[in-house]
Formats: structure tokens, C-alpha cells, sequence
DNA sequence: ACCTGAACACCGTTCAAGT
DNA sequence: ACCTGAACACCGTTCAAGT
């Protein structure tokens, strides 16, 4: 049946093994993350999709955390930078660009919990971090609150997709929600009476609603806040530079 | 050698085999992490400090996420919620509150990472709530906002201690750390202006400040940051109620 | 230098069979 | 009802041996 059109005994269309390279590696874990998720994108498995054994990639990737932090920035260069470059709505640039986040992480919420712990420092996040200081300067926010309010943002972003997020994992954590609710309901007014006054709204509102929120406080915020260590922490950042 | 006060063959001290319950599970899993973190707190390890085959904890509990989520209500027993009943200081009672929370998840990062993911629903997680929209209404703050308001409070806690904290885990984690101080050293200033002008202020600083200056953002933020959505939220709220 | 098979030391979960 | 051993279907990582 069309067997002319199968090159080769191997699976898929892979017409030969190509050469092994860290950038192959890495993007045929990002495509077996995409259709398997992250769960299934083991050493192990990888291997088998590049038709070699799991002790081969270890020449290109140290160990499965390096992998993961090496998928990420892959992922990140996804990310929509382009409001940074739109001058005059700095606060409406720093939403998308954060919302392109946040989707792009919301498919795979299991790499965003993993970019909680192993921080990234690849080229594409470093692209993020420009873009949305730059938006920040743009929007007059004093450069060392910015510093420290980029960790702020991106933490929201991450921890959000982290949370939420699609795939399988979800139908556990809707469960886990209803649980929850169930739990916020039956709740005695005498044991706990703010949260039996308050009740649904805990849990009220699409995630969309809660996230535009989240994000109008956190930039609400730091404008109101001033850092109170300015004198020290200057001190500090310019030993770090050699001063 | 003192083989009269040893009682029997079995490990440590443990003098007969004790029937198994839930809570005995939980609170030997909690022992078996303090001990040797949560990475060697599997199904298998756990069975054989109890004495019992892995089979047999599939009685009390479902699943590894579920023993997870019985842990972590477990330790929140521990964080201290006295602060909510001193009258007067509520803002300082909540940056209490929220640094006991934090100090409590910062010795097992990895379980404050599955809190991100598995929503907790215990009585001690309901109790942590309950302490902090006491605390959130003594300040004020409008039911709505602190309804949302407790959710970023915790999320921005708990992110913290998931990313940093202590144990084994943490060599690694200052290795990125320390890759990424050099990525920030080297940033071409051509390509990243931004990163390049603000430099080692963007690691800048104990996590201590940066924790204060956070819950800082995010309070100033709820008191400045009216929700948006009102009447919808509240028809919503009302219609989960059954009204 | 790169690649491999085999091994080491583990996992979670299920299930038939026992008590 | 509770407990068990054994099995199923996997893991990450290392290492001696090959090319």
C-alpha cells in the first residue's frame, strides 16, 4: 500500500537519522512536549524519537533540568515582543506582551512550573526582560523599582500559567477546584465567618478577569511603592559591578 | 550491647507495627520529608518506613497528589495566624502572617511547588484564608478586592518559597542563579540597553527586602485597584449561591 | 569525539490472591 | 475490609566498550 513512499523502516517520515545537535535535541523536544506533553518527554522517549538511546543525549545536555530550561527559551522566543516598539501606551504594551506570555505558557503549564524553579537566562528571555524594562522606562517608573518589578510581573505570569493551563493535568485540577468550592460553601459561619460572608466570590470571575486585575495591581503598585533601601541596595549592586 | 531495650527486628525505634490510618501516613510522610525531602518521599520509601508494602497505602490515599495535598495542609497547622487577632496593626499582622506561611513552605520548596499546581482545601488552609481576610477587612479593604486580594497574597508567597529555599536543591538553583548574574554581566549593551543600564540591581538585594517590597507593592496595589467588573462579578457570585 | 547496550537503582499504580 | 507480593510499564543516569 504506497510503499514507495516510506523511505524507511523507521517511524514517522524520517527519511534518515540526521546528526545529533543540542539544537535538534532540543526543538524535537519541544515538537514531542507540543503533541505528548511534558510529562512524556523523557530522556528516554526523546531518544527514541531521534532514533538513538537515552545515554547519547547526555553528550549534548547535561541532565533533565537543562533540557527543560533549554525547551523554555525555545518557547519564549514565541513570545510577542512587538508592543514594546509601539510608543504612547506603555502600561496597555506591557499587558499584551505579558498576555503573550502567559498563553504561550498556558499550554504547557508543567514547563512554567519548572521555569519557577530553574530560573532561565537564555537569549529570549533576556529579550523578554528588555522589552518590558523598556516599556517600564517608558512609562517613567524609577529604574530600580523597575528591577526589581520585572521579577514581580514575570512571577504572576509564570506562577498564573502554572496554575491554570490546559492539557490533561486539568481535568485533575478542575476537581481539585470543585473540591475547593464544595469546601468554601459548607464552610461554618462561626468557625469561619469572612470566608462564609465572602463566600463564591473567592473563586468568582474568569481567569482572564482575575489576571487584568492581578496585573492593574501589581503595576498600580510599584508605582506607589517606593524600594526603602535605596542607600544600601545601591551600595550592594555597585560592589556586584566592581566599584 | 544493649539488646534488652532494642524491642524487635524491625527499624528504628518503632516498637511494634502500628495500624495503618491516614493520619498516620500523612504525619510519617511529613516525618520522611523533613528528614530526606520531599524527592525521597515516594509511595515505595513511605510503605517501607511503615512497614508495609506500597499496595497498601492505595487504601487510605488515591494517588500521590493526594498524599501531597494531605501534607501540605499538615504543615500549614504550623504557620502561626496569632497575628490576626491583635487588634490595630493589620498590615503588619498580614506581612506576619504571610512570613510564618513562607518560612514554613521555604524548607520544602517542593512541596510549595505542587501548592502552586494542587489547590489546597484542608481546614488549615481554610483557617490561613480565614486569618487573612479577618486581617484585610480589620484594613478596610473592600470585600471584592480582598477576595482576589487573598489569592495573590498566597500566590505571591508561595511562588516565593517554591523558587527559593533551602535543602540540596538549593546548589543547583545558585548555579542558575550565578549563569544568570554572568548572562546579565555580559549583555551586549547594543541589544539590551535596558538590562545594560540596570545591571546587577536586577538580582539585586537580600530576599528579605525583596519579600517586603513585594507584599508592599501588592497591598499599596488592592488599595489603589478597584475591580473592574462589579455588577457582572457580583450577579455571578450571587447565582452560585443560588439566589 | 561520539555513540551504544546494558546495567544500576529506582519510580507509581494495579490486581489477583490471601486473611 | 484490609493487606500483600508480584507484576506492568516505566524512569534518570552512568559506564565500559566500541567506532
Amino acid at each position: 500500500m504506497a510503499s514507495e513512499t516510506r523511505p524507511s523502516a523507521s517511524r514517522r517520515e524520517r527519511p534518515a537519522k540526521p546528526a545529533l545537535t543540542r539544537e535538534g535535541i532540543v526543538k524535537t523536544a519541544v515538537e514531542l512536549m507540543r503533541t505528548e506533553g511534558l510529562e512524556r518527554t523523557t530522556m528516554r522517549r526523546l531518544a527514541q524519537e531521534l532514533d538513538t538511546g537515552a545515554a547519547s543525549l547526555y553528550v549534548y545536555v547535561r541532565n533533565t533540568a537543562e533540557l527543560h530550561a533549554a525547551m523554555l527559551d525555545e518557547l519564549l522566543g514565541t513570545v510577542d515582543l512587538s508592543p514594546s516598539r509601539g510608543r504612547g501606551d506603555w502600561r496597555n504594551g506591557l499587558a499584551q506582551i505579558l498576555t503573550s506570555y502567559t498563553e504561550v505558557l498556558f499550554e504547557h503549564p508543567s514547563l512554567a512550573r519548572s521555569a519557577l524553579v530553574a530560573r532561565p537566562s537564555g537569549p529570549c528571555y533576556l529579550a523578554l526582560v528588555e522589552a518590558l524594562l523598556s516599556l517600564l522606562s517608558e512609562g517613567a517608573v524609577p529604574a530600580d523599582r523597575a528591577a526589581w518589578g520585572v521579577d514581580l510581573l514575570l512571577q504572576f505570569a509564570t506562577t498564573n500559567a502554572a496554575e491554570h493551563g490546559t492539557r490533561e493535568q486539568a481535568s485533575t485540577a478542575q476537581e481539585e477546584e470543585e473540591v475547593l468550592a464544595v469546601a468554601l460553601r459548607d464552610v461554618s459561619s462561626e468557625d469561619y465567618p469572612h470566608i462564609a460572608a465572602i463566600g463564591a466570590d473567592l473563586l468568582s470571575g474568569p481567569g482572564r478577569d482575575r489576571f487584568a486585575w492581578g496585573f492593574d495591581v501589581l503595576i498600580n503598585g510599584v508605582l506607589h511603592t517606593p524600594r526603602p533601601d535605596k542607600g544600601q541596595s545601591r551600595r550592594v549592586a555597585e560592589q556586584a559591578r566592581g566599584h
